[in-house]
DNA sequence: TTGATAATGAAAGTCATTTTCATTAATTGG
DNA sequence: CCAATTAATGAAAATGACTTTCATTATCAA
């Protein structure tokens, strides 16, 4: 099914009203892939369609996250972000500290564990988060050269994960 | 060492001042076994010692963060919470969306994987986050007794992680 | 004891949401 | 099509969790 048509549906099944602003906003959300802020959507829909108030992207997005189009991510930088739900798969985020740069990833073995694992303890899991932040390899030429320069290192070995 | 002294040299080597505040919030903070917000720790605070503010016991946590003896975690419901480090190594969160309660996990499967996954992407792993979010026994024994009553499936089946 | 200055408490400021409310726009029964 | 009903919207105000400011207090080296 297409995304528009899962949004119909959704707004048709609770009695909602179909309307243009949120049309808009899922055409110009669809156009964007990335792990986006309610700002910059909201940026990147009023160049589209200029009356647009930033409450009804904030309202739409919502919207969208509960008939699955959307789901909100948390980088723990202070906002939310929210990506494509509809058709993509589960996946968990790599991020580098230094630049930004992420990559969205799967490691099916640690899926199946994190399922034994919680067993364990007798819960049923129903969805999980894990982000996983490093220094992706460009910025360490950087960071190694800032190194040579000043005589100080700045990481320091092996590097497992801690806290 | 003790976490008295691992304040004290932090402060000595900082060049920073030994106060009442510190200690007095240090010792508080200390026998919460909790992932606590900073209110509630404040709330904890000021039951033992009226006079101090929000503000220093906000300075503190990220004074205690800074060498180590507490870290922030984030439950994605909006507040920051902080958890004892000094002497406790790393650990993840499993999180029961019904009722709150949590376990503190290891899987070092799962940590080994996890750095063979970063380096697939030419990552060093600096740290992560793992947060398995699910249902303990106990509310899924009140979740079925519901579902008995009211004729209304509540939970679908295998439940895979999702999103 | 004293001067320099770090620490503190109260209050004000930030910033990302979240809610309110008057107005606009879908929907629906005539 | 038309009017009544009420959901949706935009602008602005309100929240809430931090963060910072600033006048005052407490430390501490000399
Ligand atoms: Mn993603
Ligand atoms: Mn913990
Ligand atoms: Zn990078
Ligand atoms: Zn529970």
């Amino acid at each position: 099914m297409k995304e528009t048509a899962v949004l119909e549906r959704f707004i048709e099944g609770k009695g909602l009203r179909h309307s243009k602003p949120r049309e808009q906003i899922l055409s110009v959300f669809l156009s964007i892939e990335q792990h986006i802020t309610i700002d910059e959507l909201w940026a990147a829909v009023r160049k589209k369609h200029p009356g647009i108030g930033y409450a009804t992207v904030y309202r739409t997005l919502k919207l969208f996250a509960e008939c699955g189009l959307c789901s909100e991510i948390n980088f723990e930088d202070g906002t939310t972000r929210y990506e494509h739900s509809y058709g993509h798969s589960h996946h968990d985020h790599l991020i580098c500290t230094s630049c930004g740069k992420f990559f969205e990833v799967v490691d099916s073995e640690i899926e199946k564990l994190q399922e034994r694992l919680v067993k364990r303890y007798g819960f049923q899991l129903q969805y999980h988060r894990m982000n996983l932040y490093g220094t992706c390899r460009n910025c360490r030429v950087g960071i190694d050269r800032r190194a040579a320069r000043t005589g100080v290192p700045v990481h320091s070995g092996k590097g497992r994960a801690a806290s």
